[in-house]
DNA sequence: CCTAAGAAGTTGAATGGCGAACTAACTTGG
DNA sequence: CCAAGTTAGTTCGCCATTCAACTTCTTAGG
């Protein structure tokens, strides 16, 4: 009797969809991060920064940007200590929660956003958006929905 | 007179598209990782296991290896000690050109790669493949093949 | 109230990753 | 045949990430 069952390969096509995925991943990480490199940002500030500045009063609770940008606590008040040294954020103690802080976005982390962002997103059309048929992106787009809904579901603590 | 051109920003579609693609591809990576790490390997182990092992006698020259696995050659070569010291994979000298190396698969990570094989396979099954029709799948690859074209056509040196 | 459990963040040590400089070996043009 | 230039790979030093305490504060149960 049989207790384990058959392994399910991956045809050919799945193969080949797959690791072309994997590939474009990692060329695009790779240029992204190319690319913001002259302005001394890497996508990690980059992101901070995006998700500060899209906030109300351009500040985030530790935990909730923890949570956004997919970090570990740690990982992110390292960063953040990172950031706070060029200037680009600050830390600011909340009234409600004693325990708690804010991570705010500096006038210089603002003036550096509204420099790098026509550049980053230049970027991204170049290396991406731009390359496929606007057709394309939305049945991908549709295509990646329910992936990143079922991962959402997934994981435990990041 | 302007002397830049308007920025052109993502229109809602095409910002939606490229934030879904963002999250899926950390999230992927997340789990896809967080899979392997009950056998103690990283994607980086099983890609270049995955590899050797398809490879002529198991091995490969390590520059090859590098440009393979789209990785500078530092990072091979500290990523191929800390795989010989896990005993997966060993360095071999080449007779034909004293100054090279080749990685061998050792039979350990032959082992090893046959036993984590069919996890890793239904993990990318579970949480990638079998989440898109297979005609999704087919548009994806062929909507993604030009950008990994046009992206291994830009980059320098990883 | 007051204590115990839990949450918010930080810290420090250990590990991993990467670019730049380096060593050794091969190749080529004079 | 040898000096200059290339190529293969490693090492060094710095920065990023992780993990496991640790501190401080909040909250809920008795």
């Amino acid at each position: 009797m049989e207790t384990e069952t058959a392994t399910r390969w991956l045809t050919d096509a799945e193969q080949c969809a797959w690791r072309t995925h994997l590939e474009v991943n990692r060329l695009l990480t790779y240029q992204l991060e190319k690319d913001l490199q002259p302005f001394g940002l890497t996508m990690n500030d980059y992101e901070i920064l995006v998700n500060l500045s899209e906030s109300e009063d351009v500040r985030m609770r530790m935990s909730d940007l923890a949570s956004a940008t997919l970090q570990s606590k740690s990982r992110l008040s390292h960063q953040i200590t990172r950031m706070e040294n060029a200037h680009l954020v600050r830390r600011e103690n909340c009234d409600t929660d004693r325990r708690g802080l804010y991570a705010v976005l500096t006038d210089h982390g603002m003036e550096m956003m509204r420099k790098v962002a026509p550049h980053h997103v230049a970027s991204v059309r170049r290396h991406f958006i731009d390359l496929l048929s606007p057709d394309a992106l939305m049945e991908l787009d549709k295509a990646l929905k329910p992936v990143a809904e079922h991962l959402r579901g997934q994981r435990g603590r990041p």
